[in-house]
RNA sequence: GGCAGGGUAGCUCAGCUGGUAAGAGCGCACGACUCAUAAUCGUGAGGUCGAGGGUUCGAGCCCCUCCCCUGCUACCA
């Protein structure tokens, strides 16, 4: 039986500042997919990197008198210490000043050229250029003439020669493929976006700038016979090709990637041009781009300067990364917006990780310990069950893939299996059958399937919170790690002579009421 | 401006191709219980389904007009 491959990436970060809560979402949302995936069996490669060229990094670290080099080795650092305590489980971290990224952007840039050798052409690009910024500038971004972020300064017209990747050549191509296959963008709001885009056709774009001096070096000279810096479609994009170790060794093992999952404002680059540089280069295209949603905080539209408003170590801290996780996750569907903000992240914590799942824990925990001196009776499973196998095949239609990403749901499906069993817990009162000693059978039966309960719960609940599911594993007397319990195995768990040990609540309830800042 | 999606209880949202008296979760009020993290369980309050008109035996769901919101409309990423 071949084990299936689950290669996923997300979003290389730009390294122009700290991570915030918009990166976290994406990655917390990538984690679940890939620890999912690994529970269901697959052998997942989950990389996550960083983007780390271009005129806003070099200006950045030249602003605090930085190396470049040594600017974004620092950023690299934070983002990789805000991963590890977030849980984030990625088996590579990829980063675009490596030598082998380097060499295998230009390696794809030279194969396009031998195989399509018109897609790439020079041609001079002419456009208003703010010397302020570094940077020439879009009609939205010119205000009177002038440039919105410097308007003392005058725009200068500028004229530069570039290579010009053929993009255009490929709107049909890509329409095709879309249309052909439903799955490869979604969800279908940003794919029908995307389509509408294609219908107004497609311009080409630059492959190569001048004054990019912190940039891959674009493989194929000018006439002129001048080496630009590689444009950041071509730099940043085919990290997920290099990450497999492209041009070298055994790449090819593990391209195509099943999964880009990106933020929706990046659609287009994963979706149109990154397709076509692939089948530029007669490579094969990943499977599926799926596109998330943004976080608001607040109320208040998610933006660089709103970043600084909330304080990501601050939020981690206050219940755990494993809660900010179930947090984040439940308050943002993973195909839309959503919304954060101190309050729902306690009312969320408070309702249901505290009362709801802790408190069912702790409780039946507590009975197994008190009525049957801590072993888990091995008796029959009651009828009441049935209805949780309901929400697992809900639990896995949220999480397989085949509708989409819909994490939110996932824990929906969850949550009604942790209230059905506080539901049954007062239906039963067990605490009355342990009074009667000819309930002693009836009393076996509740605490059985309560513990049983709770075992299917952590390991649905791993993938989202994967430190306090193994606490929770652990509490109930669950074998090994509930890690390596497959979610194929949940209909079958069975908890007949476990042996629980309560320890310290799960989720504590929040001490008091903290104050609420300012979004 | 163009294209697309949306406006349903305080909040976040379900409502399939129109048809039993409009739903869920959270929050709120009251009651029950005591195994448990003063948790849990039950009951209840609360909605002119954006506005107006139309089609129909019947519309939150269809049509028209209008108001409001969001996304996309390409070289920052």
């Amino acid at each position: 039986m071949t084990v299936p491959r689950f290669y996923l990436t997300t979003a290389i970060d730009y390294a122009n500042g700290d991570p915030h809560l918009g990166h976290a979402l994406e990655k917390i949302g990538a984690d679940v997919i890939a620890r999912y995936k690994r529970a269901a069996g697959c052998d997942v490669h989950f990389m996550i990197g960083m983007d780390e060229h271009g005129q806003k990094v070099a200006q950045t670290a030249a602003a605090q008198g930085a190396d470049p080099q040594a600017f974004t080795d620092e950023i690299a650092e934070r983002f990789l210490a805000t991963w590890a305590k977030l849980g984030i489980s990625h088996d590579q971290f990829i980063r675009t000043t490596t030598p082998h990224h380097k060499a295998g952007v230009q390696a794809l840039i030279r194969r396009i050229a031998e195989r399509n050798p018109d897609d790439f052409y020079e041609q001079s690009y002419r456009g208003l250029y703010c010397v302020g910024c570094e940077a020439f500038k879009q009609p939205n971004d010119i205000e009177d003439g002038r440039c919105t972020l410097h308007p003392t300064r005058v725009l200068e017209e500028v004229e530069e020669r570039n290579w010009f990747f053929r993009l255009s050549r490929y709107a049909d191509f890509l329409r095709a493929h879309i249309t052909a296959n439903p799955g490869f963008v979604q969800p279908s709001s940003r794919r029908n976006e995307i389509l509408g885009l294609l219908d107004q056709g497609l311009e080409d774009v630059s492959a190569s700038r001048a004054r990019l001096s912190w940039a891959v070096p674009f493989p194929l000279p000018l006439s002129t016979g001048e080496t630009q810096g590689t444009y950041v479609w071509f730099d940043a994009l085919p990290n997920y090709l290099t990450g497999t170790g492209f041009p070298d060794g055994d790449w090819e093992t593990r391209w195509p990637a099943q999964l880009h999952v990106i933020g929706k404002d990046i659609t287009r680059f994963h979706v149109v041009i990154w397709p076509a540089m692939l089948q530029a280069a007669g490579l094969p295209l990943p499977e599926q781009v799926w596109a998330h949603g943004f976080v608001q905080l607040g109320g208040e539209r998610f933006s660089k300067s709103a970043g600084v408003k909330l304080d990501l170590h601050e939020a981690i801290d206050r219940f755990g990364a494993d809660a900010f996780r179930y947090v984040l996750l439940r308050e943002v569907p993973f195909d839309g917006d959503g919304n954060f903000s101190w309050e729902r992240f306690e009312e969320r914590y408070t309702a249901d990780l505290a009362n709801a799942l802790g408190n069912l824990a702790s409780r039946a925990v507590a009975m197994v310990e008190k009525y049957r001196d801590s072993v888990v009776p091995s008796v029959s499973v009651p009828a009441e069950e049935a209805d949780d196998h309901e929400d697992i095949a809900a639990y896995h239609a949220a999480l397989d893939g085949a509708r989409g990403w819909l994490l939110h749901e996932g824990l929906s499906a969850v949550s009604r299996q942790v209230a059905r069993a506080n539901e049954y817990t007062a239906a039963m009162a067990p605490w009355q059958l342990a009074k009667d000693p000819n309930a002693a059978a009836s009393l076996d039966v509740v605490l059985a399937s309560l513990i049983r309960r709770l075992a299917r719960i952590s390991v649905q609940l791993a993938p989202y919170m994967p430190v306090r599911c193994a606490d929770l594993w652990r509490t109930i007397g669950g074998p090994g790690d509930v890690h390596d319990v497959g979610v194929a195995q949940l209909a079958a768990l069975d908890a007949g002579g476990w042996r629980v040990q309560k320890g310290a609540p799960l989720f504590p309830r929040p001490e008091s009421t903290p104050a609420t800042p300012a979004p």
